[in-house]
RNA sequence: GUGCCCGUAGCUCAAUGGUAGAGCACUCGGUUGUGGUCCGAGCGGUUGCCGGUUCGAUCCCGGUCGGGCACCCCA
């Protein structure tokens, strides 16, 4: 069999040690917010029915005509890489009955999704996100609570450069009247859309407001606008929702021309973009779904929710050079260990350091002084003691200040309290 | 899926149409059990992969895989 160099698939990358504070650091400051504001977590599978998907994100989506990773079970079933986390944790709260619940039901997740698209800055085609959905409650405190939690927490992790752009999309009594205006409005127009945007047409008239051809912006400078054609109460509830953030002061940007890649949003729609003009790189993107969970089979529940990139908040934290804590503490001391006598009695001697509290390091592996002394040195742990075959007899310790190369034989017994006093200074 | 650029040790890079080096990193040593600086040694690459041109290719050509960027789209 030929040698064939193993490689993670494309698009697909391993995160490494150093990069793990970074995750952890989101993770924890969005359990934190999301925690306090009674958001319950949820984990769905990785792998769901094609279906679920289909009916979801919608057949005419990208993410569905060309994104989304099947596979087919050695019984037969067609099924999918979530390439989102709403379809999943709506499927969850349909099939646990968790409509017999006190609603609103909110919900928390986070995980791997998967996309088969061309990888580029930020795009991964497994990436990570976190999402909150809030099930069960159509009012628009339940809108503005969102977009103000991913505000908040954009800001507590130390990223306040992001502008919400939002706008709504009416509902299934407005929405015709509106896509029929903007049908009237293209078709005569059609022949200077791009090839993309003709096809658009009749697929899903909505994303040719969102094209970035040259002509089809121009064109969609002068195309209907959603709200002009909201009834009384989408507009309504767009506005409050706008109220809310007002009240919140949560810097808004109204874009008449944001549409969602997914069919399942209703009313509000909203993005997190980066302050710098044109940059497209979304970190948080969600909306209203009022019919998401009729169309997969629950009763009529209204919900709304968003979803962060978390791959894409890494590159913003290291970006802007936030000071995100380290994957490990410090240690502290590190324990040198010569011999077989020594190296089976400073088991319990670590531990001992560990239930004291400090943190400490060790090579149990290594057998020459130098070797470990280097490590600890470039540990840079401020002392090191020093366990051999004569303190092992002896019971007793060699405790070295790095600094200064200053040593001191301790009993072994008072080590730990000998070093406590040391680094209290 | 499309276009442009790229692919040499873990990292950053060098080199020549005759099969490759440096720095950093890593491991070890420089007296018996003592780090940082310094010195020395070692480890480490079928030059992404496959094929073509050639007496000969890492360098030329094609393909492929992977990466970067832009587009499409999106978190």
């Amino acid at each position: 069999m030929a040698k064939v160099k193993l490689q993670s698939p494309k698009g697909m990358r391993d995160i490494l040690p150093e990069d793990q504070r970074y995750f952890k650091y989101i993770l924890k400051k969005s359990d934190q917010l999301l925690d306090y504001y009674g958001f319950e977590r949820i984990d769905t599978p990785m792998v769901e029915s094609v279906e679920l998907f289909l009916r979801s994100v919608g057949e005419s989506s990208d993410i569905m005509e060309k994104e989304i990773y099947t596979l087919k079970t050695k019984g037969g079933d067609m099924l999918a890489l979530r390439p989102e986390g709403t379809a999943g944790v709506v499927r969850a709260y349909i099939e646990n009955g968790m409509n017999v619940r006190p609603h609103p039901v909110k919900l928390s997740y986070w995980g791997p999704m998967f996309r088969h698209d061309q990888p580029q800055h930020g795009r991964y085609r497994q990436f990570y996100q976190i999402g909150v959905e809030t099930i069960g409650d159509s009012s628009e405190a339940v809108d503005a609570e969102l977009i103000f939690l991913g505000y908040k927490l954009l800001d507590m992790l130390g990223l306040d450069n992001y502008n919400v752009h939002i706008n709504s999309l009416g509902d299934s009594y407005c929405r015709p009247g509106y896509l029929k205006a903007l049908k009237d409005y293209y078709k005569n127009r059609s022949k200077k859309l791009c090839v993309n945007c003709k096809n658009r047409l009749k697929i899903n008239i909505l994303r040719l407001l969102d094209c970035k051809e040259a002509e089809c912006v121009e064109l969609s400078k002068e195309a209907p606008q959603t709200v002009d054609f909201l009834d009384d109460e989408c507009k309504s509830h767009f506005k409050h929702v706008l109220e809310f953030l007002d009240e919140a002061k949560v810097p808004y940007i109204l874009n008449p021309r944001l549409v969602r890649g997914l069919d399942y949003y209703t009313r509000t729609v909203f993005e997190f973009l980066p302050d710098e003009e044109n940059s497209q790189a979304s970190v948080i993107a969600g909306g209203r779904y009022d019919k998401l969970i009729e169309v997969l089979g629950g009763s009529k529940t209204p919900a709304a929710g968003w979803a962060m990139g978390i791959d894409r908040v890494v590159l913003a934290l290291k970006e802007k050079n936030v000071n995100v804590p380290e994957g490990l503490p410090k240690p502290k001391v590190f324990l040198v260990q010569l011999g077989e006598a020594a190296k089976r009695k400073s088991i319990n001697l670590y531990e001992s350091f560990r239930k004291a509290g400090i943190e400490a390091k060790s090579s149990i592996g290594r057998d020459s002084i130098k070797s470990q002394l280097r490590i600890a040195n470039r540990l840079g742990v401020r002392l090191a003691l020093i366990f051999g075959q004569k303190e092992a007899l002896d019971g007793t310790i060699i405790l070295r200040e790095m600094d200064t190369g200053v040593q001191e034989t301790i009993p072994l017994e008072k080590i730990v309290d000998e070093v406590k006093k040391r680094l209290k200074n």
